[in-house]
DNA sequence: CCCTTTTTTTCGAGCCTCAAAAAAATACTG
DNA sequence: CAGTATTTTTTTGAGGCTCGAAAAAAAGGG
């Protein structure tokens, strides 16, 4: 049940919603704080008079379009850079990479690195994660404020508070409680997300003019995921991170899927199932790993002439439309991102995926619906770790005090 | 993006959130309030104090329960029925159906009538709604505070502002603002609402310990509809009611469905369809009206004995799990409630239901999924339409002051 | 050098919530 | 039957928050 608003939450919420218009917007100066807030300017003053006295912002010099104006200058207001510090961990196929990244957003340091993560052993992939973070917190080189907060994102299924991997289809390991394992070792608090979760926070803070209330980002590269965006939130499922859409049944009973199911999207629209498609290899065949560079070449001869490699796209797009049917029959049309390898091979799949939205429920307006493509996948998932780790840091560390009464009246 | 929260919104949502901590627990004291909102003694006092005085609620003795503890007895609080009333309207196939209820939720008043909703046209039908609100609002027995809200429920979907009924399997008519008519007529604030969302709000009320913060409210009946609610809001889409569940594609191509396409999940599992196939009439078979009656005595003959009509049933079960699964992909499995005359006979269609949902990505957990029944649609709507019609009261009108400023800078 | 304009800070007023104490209302006890 | 214990409700004073208005600050323009 909704609990009432004590008189002390106010000033909470208010910090919270300066800081995170400051986050926003760069370098407001008071007055527009107060604009976008709709608090009054005596109020901003007051809080962003402790803020900066906190060492969490600063005034940073006027910015130079106000030159022209008259009256006194505005003050913008920043983020300090020194204020905090957040640790990104992203855990893809054969591939690790960690950033540390400034409270301003500012990418301080990295590291990638390649690792055989279908083969290695549980202890050894945990072992790696953990060491490569060290290497990058222990540094003498880094100078940062403390850090605090790790955000980690993983391809596959996380459970619904941000602490497990369930299942991903990098490794053959399940349930590592990555989240409480880099919490222990570094004592800092951690969290593991869902890879499209992240990609789509990203693209909220990236355009938010485009990605704002309802919107939703596909992965689609060797499996399809999917990040939904509903009323300005992440939706996630009730037990794990949700939106399986890869593994919504397009045709039952039809090809073989990585997830041992058939007929799911993803035994169509899969990186390996437009590969086995294109090669004319049969539905039943094992997914196999394919790689960027062939997956490139193939929608490269796609274009280029009529045959299988066409066919196979084609077969995609019907997947994909049929899924996102059923997804807009249900939420209404929304805008789509597309990212991934074959993100890049869109122009091949879109005929096909409108074709099949407009006989769906959904796609009654499938003309207005409009798709984003964006081929790279990994910034954005590192972006989105880096905003939520470092939203987290606003609201529950800066703006402190959310529900720490709950557990009075059991004393 | 958000607003900050004013020093004048505080009381205006502890109030909200008192009112509604009454309409919850029925006649809780003071003390109740208290813990449940997490507010102090003293607020509480202070604002039960207000709303007593305003006549919004008032002191009724305490329960008797009581009389065995020691101590002050406590004083019931309960919403004065005076305070305010609200009227339902239910509109559906060949029925229209009106309440006038109070502020405590207790009809004083209703009128139901047979019309021919398939064939009237337009002003005949708007005449109709108008004319049977306005018998029951003259009525000169009536003795009820003044009438506050309106709120119409259909089967069809309706504009997301709940506002206009945009299609309905009822009438052939199309894009009726029944929301504006009714103010328009009665200067009374109206609401146009889905008949499923209303089903779904009214469990909540229902059985709040079962339908909380994710459930699903299924509509067997001639059409197939849904209600969903996540994270313990009801869930629309973002231009329409949302929720075409019945709608989701179940097998490309195949049966033909009421909407004019093919495959729709309702095109098996709806009254008509099912009917169809126990009649051994073709997929292409243009979808007819029948009766309560006649669907009981087709899934008494299908208990009965093994033939087309216990095949039809499977079938029915089949799409129904396909939905589900899809649906369970996407937010993971949650309590669903089936309702209307089919949910009668859902002995017949669970084991195919289970069985589909298996197979899916959602079905992991099918063992845990849990299917409620209730064969009668009708008082369901009533009641969500009550509900939502006065906690809008409680809200809006006796704790006003909402976003009343945002025109402030346009000025 | 003074005036205008715009931003930011200061100050007093008005509310709201909270904690503690007081008051109220009943059951238990001898 | 009176006094005590117990629980609920109300009262009261303190502290904190936001707001509006006025003052102060910091420029450009004439």
């Amino acid at each position: 049940m909704s609990v009432g608003i004590r008189h002390d939450d106010l000033r909470r919420r208010n910090r919270a919603m300066v800081i995170s218009a400051v986050r926003r917007a760069g370098q407001p100066s008071r007055t527009e704080i107060a604009a976008t807030t709709g608090l009054s300017h005596s109020t901003i003053s007051a809080i962003s008079s402790d803020l900066i006295g906190e060492g969490i912002l600063t005034e940073s010099k006027a910015s130079e379009t106000t030159s022209l104006k008259r009256g006194r200058p505005q003050i913008g207001l920043a983020l300090s850079p020194e204020a905090a510090a957040v640790v990104t961990v992203v855990l893809s196929l054969n591939f690790l990479s960690v950033a540390v990244i400034d409270y301003s957003g500012h990418v301080v340091a990295e590291e990638q690195r390649r690792v055989d993560t279908l083969t290695m052993p549980r202890d050894e992939l945990v072992g790696e994660c953990v060491a490569i973070v060290r290497r990058r917190l222990e540094d003498p080189d880094l100078d940062v404020g403390s850090v605090a907060r790790i955000a980690m994102g993983i391809q596959g299924i996380t459970d619904s508070h941000a602490r497990a991997m369930l299942w991903s289809p990098i490794t053959p390991l399940t349930d590592i409680a990555f989240a409480d394992i880099l919490e222990k070792e570094f004592g800092i608090p951690a969290t593991m997300e869902n890879d499209c979760n992240m990609m789509a926070i990203a693209l909220q803070w990236r355009d938010p003019a485009r990605y704002r209330d309802n919107f939703i980002a596909i992965l689609l590269s060797h499996g399809i995921g999917m990040g939904l965006v509903l009323k300005g939130e992440l939706f996630t499922g009730t037990h794990s991170s949700g939106g399986e859409f890869g593994h919504m049944i397009h045709r039952p009973g039809g090809a073989l899927c990585r997830c041992g199911r058939r007929g799911c999207v993803e035994a169509y629209a899969g990186n390996y199932a437009i590969w086995r498609a294109a090669m004319g290899a049969s539905e039943d065949a094992e997914p196999t790993d394919v790689g960027d560079p062939e997956m490139r070449a193939l929608a490269a001869k796609a274009r280029l002439e009529d045959g299988p490699e066409r066919e196979a796209y084609r077969r995609a797009g019907e997947a994909l439309g049929f899924g996102l049917g059923s997804l807009f029959a249900l939420i209404d049309p929304a805008p789509v991102a597309m990212v991934g390898v074959s993100a890049a091979a869109f122009d091949l799949i879109e005929p096909a995926l409108r074709e099949t939205i407009a006989q769906t429920a959904g796609g009654q307006h499938s003309r207005s619906i409009s798709f984003d493509t964006e081929p790279n996948e990994l910034p954005l998932i590192r972006e989105g770790c880096a905003m939520r780790a470092l939203t987290f840091v606003d609201q529950e560390i800066f703006a402190p005090g959310g529900q720490a009464r709950a557990g009075k009246h059991v004393a």
